[in-house]
DNA sequence: GCGCCTTTGGTGACCAAGTCACCGAGGCTT
DNA sequence: AAGCCTCGGTGACTTGGTCACCAAAGGCGC
């Protein structure tokens, strides 16, 4: 086990240069969790004390729709913050997102009152919590802009390239890319066939290859 | 004109609470700022060296596609504060989105040094700020479940209903109201058309008169 | 008032995407 | 082997977005 206890500080780019008195508090201040796949990190209705500063894995966040469906909304990366906690941590509002563990994930858990003493102590924490917002509306803003303007062949071959590992492989169902992209199997399905039949992809059984990376991405790009 | 120099803080519901010296530094740390219907308030690339709190007037959020065409992201009302403004004086990250006032507009312009020195020794102010982009998010959330799931006519009736005056009369084109929702001028027309078919509404030109609420809520109630 | 132009709204044809209902194949359990 | 559940495929239909075009309404100069 590496020792995330020592100097997981320097993995967050934003908090690099933070001076050895404060990282000394962020350090005694909090604490770190693990969490096994398929963990609910956090849920609407339950009111975060910490900001979680996700060392490995991958969390997923959603929106639970009122008809039960539910909507990607976007997913927090190890050395990324999960800053939607922040948010319910002072603001006390309850969200309206879930966050669900996707792979085995280990955090930095900061509680609200070391939170509240850091951002008033350092400049160089408020930057980072405030980029992490930024970035996160911002994102939000994008993914608008694509479920409104892009059509699901392009988006779907975007997400394809992105969740393939090296050797061009992604595991998922076509139940899961459609929730993925806010859109129904059927389209999902539909929309592969075409890319199997222009030889892009093959697919099997909750998996499928990319065997044509090139048209994809040129799909992409003319986009 | 009345004298928004003195107490405009307490038009601001987090505000109200903050102690007097505090209150003292932020008044003397900003300063009031109008422009006419049709500014730009803030614009992509342009970085933002002020937060602006809205003391009266409107403000429409938008995101400029790349395609040319726009989406209405979210709109800023008096009492409130644009808070996508703070990210990018703080984060130094360009945003994506475009700021227009829909009236004249009175605003409190905070620039970057104010804040941050508030930021750092205001509770009161910090969960102010924390509070205004907690809602943001959530209000993104909301939309883009909307965009999602929510059928068109349903989303019509339900910003028509938010847009009528007391006399149930909404000023705008159907191109307008388009891009409110992100969709074409001529799905409104058709929407509309339906509407007036039911006896909910009458149109003329540039306007229309709700004379059927009761249908348009129950559409919604009911969504 | 009269022409001229711009803005606004209406329409039909077509395409993309979401919905519904249903089925069949693959794999697992017992 | 029988039963079951998950996964994926399909056709018919509805909704929404796009395109091309037109007509009516209002503003403006003269």
């Amino acid at each position: 086990m590496e020792p995330f206890d020592i100097d997981w500080i320097d993995r967050f780019e934003g908090l690099k240069r933070l001076p050895p008195d404060i990282r000394a508090d962020l350090t005694q201040g909090s604490q770190i969790l693990s969490a096994p796949a398929g963990t609910q990190i956090f849920a609407p209705g339950q009111s975060a004390d910490n900001l979680l500063l996700l060392l490995e894995g991958s969390v997923r966040v959603q929106q639970k729709s009122d008809t039960g469906r539910e909507v990607f909304l976007y997913r927090v990366h190890a050395g990324e913050s999960c800053v939607l906690t922040t948010a319910c941590m002072l603001s006390f509002e309850d969200y309206a997102a879930d966050g669900i563990a996707e792979t085995d994930v280990r955090a930095v858990a900061i509680p609200r009152k070391t939170f509240d003493a850091l951002v008033a102590r350092s400049a160089v924490f408020r930057t980072f919590v405030f980029t992490a917002y930024s970035r996160r509306i911002t994102d939000l803003f994008t993914l608008i802009d694509d479920i409104v303007f892009q059509r699901m062949d392009v988006r779907l071959a975007t997400r394809l390239l992105e969740l393939a590992d090296e050797t061009g492989t992604v595991v998922a169902t076509h139940a899961i890319l459609a929730s993925e992209l806010g859109t129904a199997r059927e389209v999902i399905s539909r929309t592969l066939a075409e890319f199997q039949r222009r030889g892009w992809i093959e697919q099997s059984r909750g998996k499928l290859s990319l065997i044509g990376r090139a048209g994809l991405e040129r799909m992409v790009r003319l986009a």
